[in-house]
DNA sequence: ACCTCTCGTAACTTTGTATGTTGCGATAAT
DNA sequence: ATTATCGCAACATACAAAGTTACGAGAGGT
């Protein structure tokens, strides 16, 4: 499984929005993310459906932030994105009927939802905001790496 | 990225042999899992390596526990195939030169290892030997499951 | 009105990994 | 010799993330 990018990428986009004030289309965004602009609107329409973000259309649209970042956690936004499976290590198996089968997951669930819900626990109690403020004030719309292209 | 279940296969298939105590074919084992003899020797390789069981070519040959379980964890299994990737969520770059990316991949990469190291630790506690008593005695070389073929 | 910028979305392609399948060679018991 | 078995390469399938193309729909500038 290729492993899944886009949490890190929308925190860091974010927080690029926190920063920067002013709306930000997603042509900017995919040069941020060294990625295609479709491939923005397609992730960030789950942060514009849970309410972080507002998308304008037609000339001088663009995206922006719907409210502050600090109440925002990595969680929420995590969610945002359909809450993506978080532990690549599955279960062979729903229903087993064997006894031996039933065991194995019986054993494997436990540790695996713990996994989960303690990673998940953890994303609840960063904020966006906090973040934000973490990195000191950068007053460009770009990453440093953006100039890249 | 479909689940991997390789792990739950793994301990499902060697508790089997080790309540069985015969050598076994990868053709009966491919019944238990529900899958196919060539899918079953390729995920054994690992184990085999590992010195975990023995595979024995020709006429009467098949799989064998190479030693007791009683000292091999989840942990060891899950090495044993290779430690494949444990949290599916991932960073988008591996040395961003943006700050703010910089910011969100530490806040990220904690969070993330610390789940994976948490969830390897709860494996490296549990042997297959426990888990394999845990059962209790069954007679069969072959899942309840096993029938529906 | 027309043009251009922008998002929305469907459809398709690409990539990476686990999984499934086929074929053939090597080995060992009968 | 025949049969049962593993080893392995090669190819096919499934699935999700990511990338790409194409076109339609708004909205501002001229």
């Amino acid at each position: 499984m290729p492993t899944d990018t886009r949490l890190s990428r929308m925190l860091h986009v974010l927080i690029h929005m926190d920063q920067f004030g002013a709306p930000v289309t997603s042509e900017v965004i995919s040069r941020m993310l060294e990625t295609h602009p479709v491939v923005v609107r397609r992730t960030m329409a789950g942060l514009r459906d849970a309410g972080y973000v507002t998308s304008v259309k037609g000339h001088g649209g663009g995206w922006a932030l719907a409210r502050s970042l600090d109440g925002v956690t990595l969680r929420d936004i995590h969610e945002a994105l359909g809450s993506p499976t978080v532990v690549a290590i599955g279960l062979a198996e729903d229903n087993p009927l064997c006894r031996i089968e039933r065991a194995v997951h019986d054993a494997l669930k436990d540790v695996i939802a713990d996994a989960e819900q303690r990673l998940l626990a953890r994303f609840g109690e960063v904020t966006l905001g906090a973040l934000s403020r973490s990195v000191g004030a950068a007053v460009q719309p770009r990453c440093d790496g953006a100039s890249r292209h």
